[in-house]
DNA sequence: AGAAATCATAGCCTTAGGCTATCAATTATC
DNA sequence: GATAATTGATAGCCTAAGGCTATGATTTCT
């Protein structure tokens, strides 16, 4: 049985007329008749009686129109579907990110994509790298923002930040703009957990200034961190966008050797992109450059 | 898009085997690789993304298998359907009767036929000869039993049954077992209403005796007419198969050129049967030389 | 009775969809 | 880490399904 057989079918059905449904379907008269015998004989039954002239359903064919109406009915449907979610009138796209990324960058940017396209539904997942590398090879997430290098996916570098000591604004290095990193060698620093890129980038930080950091307080997430070093209980290396002089914070640039934690954008290499994700690949990007037009690249 | 390719599609999204499904679908893997490209070209999409060993539905894959399941549970359920109606577990048949049809020879072989093919829905018209021809060709009815002969359809006679004179048990010939038509110019009659069979064979009757029937009494279905005679209200001709004993009446056969009643049942010459209604023509038949042997013809 | 309409049949032709052989890529195995 | 095994894609061929035109048989309208 093709799908032709049951256009035509419900075609004759419907007009009751061989040549009329032929000419509605844009093929001959003795082609649509053709059809229509291969269909009843694979079925084993009449379809139609010569009536006079014209043709009426048998009881088998008013047996099998519903069913025939139902399947073009959902074959429609399944091309509305496929062609709404090409057009992102509707779609689904994942997110992954690590914790500390999501903070700045991501509400607004996720923000203008809704806005740009209302009917796709967003999900986020926050996660360590490594983990959000195997939900992408797993297909649980379409896209993840990372700050590591990581291998195996397909990867654009997204934002580059220069990373930045925060300091509360009582803090004795408050009114400088930057400072050299071996400064710090007295400070008491706030360490984010074992595992996140910040961490390791502090601990590099200190070790190329040839000191090991005094630990105040270690873990912690980005807001916590951000909190307590706006009360004065120490410093902490974290991205300039972290960084909001309302929430009493201030930010030092390092001298020479300045860290810069890079962010990318990273999807599976071998799996076609929906087109939500395509489009939100693309939304990221641009966002990010208008946004901070001097740290974005592609 | 092909069922075929439906049916691929679905094996393929089910196994994540290209060449598993083939096996399954009883094809060449090159010929399933082949089908599942030309859908997705014809739809616009990637539905599944080769990853390592083996494949797994893309996202618009996982939008279109439910579409493409429907469709195919919807084709198995026709074909089941059709088969239950070829099967005869399922099915529906409209026979239509002359109303002095109905009344003995009816009810009982349709309990039998119901007993037969329980699944099968029967409907009963019940109308005129010229009504009942109108339903034939309307497709209304499958099967009609008629007693008049009609033209334009076609006719198996079901049925001779003699034509008799019904008296009541108190009436001066009710010893008798036969009588000449002329015996009966004096009786006055009781007739069947304009149009129908009976009337006209009565009447008949008188003419060919050469004498005018005195009328007793116009209208009146079977029952009515059965009990008026049993009253002792008149005499009246009736089918054999209409008298009861124990209804008080006696039947006195004609002598010479005793008429005949045929019934015919009669069905469309050009509309195929459906299997119900094939199933109905050949119980009734079956029937009536089963408990009217001698009656009976085909 | 003749004209018009309608469906069926016959015969031809193109192409979709099947097959085998083979390549490329990935994974399992030793 | 090299080799074998598995899997999907490609190339090229061939058959048959499904399209077309021409025509015939039947029925209905005028």
């Amino acid at each position: 049985m093709e799908l032709s057989q049951l256009r035509y079918f419900e075609a004759v059905a419907r007009l009751g007329n061989v040549t009329k449904a032929a000419h509605e379907q844009h093929i001959a008269q003795p082609s649509l008749s053709k059809a229509l015998r291969a269909l009843e004989q694979e079925l084993g039954v009449h379809l139609f009686d010569r009536v006079g002239r014209g043709v009426e359903l048998s009881d088998a064919g008013k047996l099998l129109l519903p069913y025939a109406r139902r399947i073009l009915a959902e074959l429609q449907a399944a091309r509305h579907a496929l062609q709404s979610r090409a057009d992102l009138t509707v779609g689904h796209v994942s997110l992954g990110v690590t914790p500390t990324v999501g903070t700045r960058l991501i509400p607004q940017a996720l923000a203008a994509f809704n806005r740009r396209y209302r009917g796709i539904q967003l999900e986020l997942y926050e996660a360590g790298a490594s983990e959000l590398v195997e939900l992408l090879n797993a297909g649980v997430v379409d896209l993840a923002i990372v700050s590591a290098l990581v291998h195996g996916v397909e990867s654009t570098t997204l934002l580059s930040e220069p990373l930045v000591v925060a300091v509360g604004l009582q803090h004795r290095f408050a009114q400088r703009q930057s400072i050299a990193a071996n400064e710090l060698r007295d400070e008491g620093f706030i360490l984010f957990p074992q595992g996140y890129e910040l961490r390791n980038y502090t601990l590099q930080l200190c070790e190329q200034a040839g000191f090991a950091p005094r630990i105040v307080l270690d873990g912690g997430e980005m807001d916590t961190v951000v909190s307590l070093v706006a009360a004065g209980l120490g410093v902490a290396v974290v991205p300039q966008l972290a960084i909001d002089q309302r929430m009493g914070l201030h930010a030092l640039m390092i001298d020479a050797g300045g860290l810069q934690r890079t962010l990318r954008l990273i999807r599976h290499g071998q799996r076609q992109p929906s087109p939500a994700a395509a489009a939100l690949h693309r939304v990221l990007h641009k966002w990010v450059s208008q946004h901070y037009p001097s740290a974005s690249a592609n």
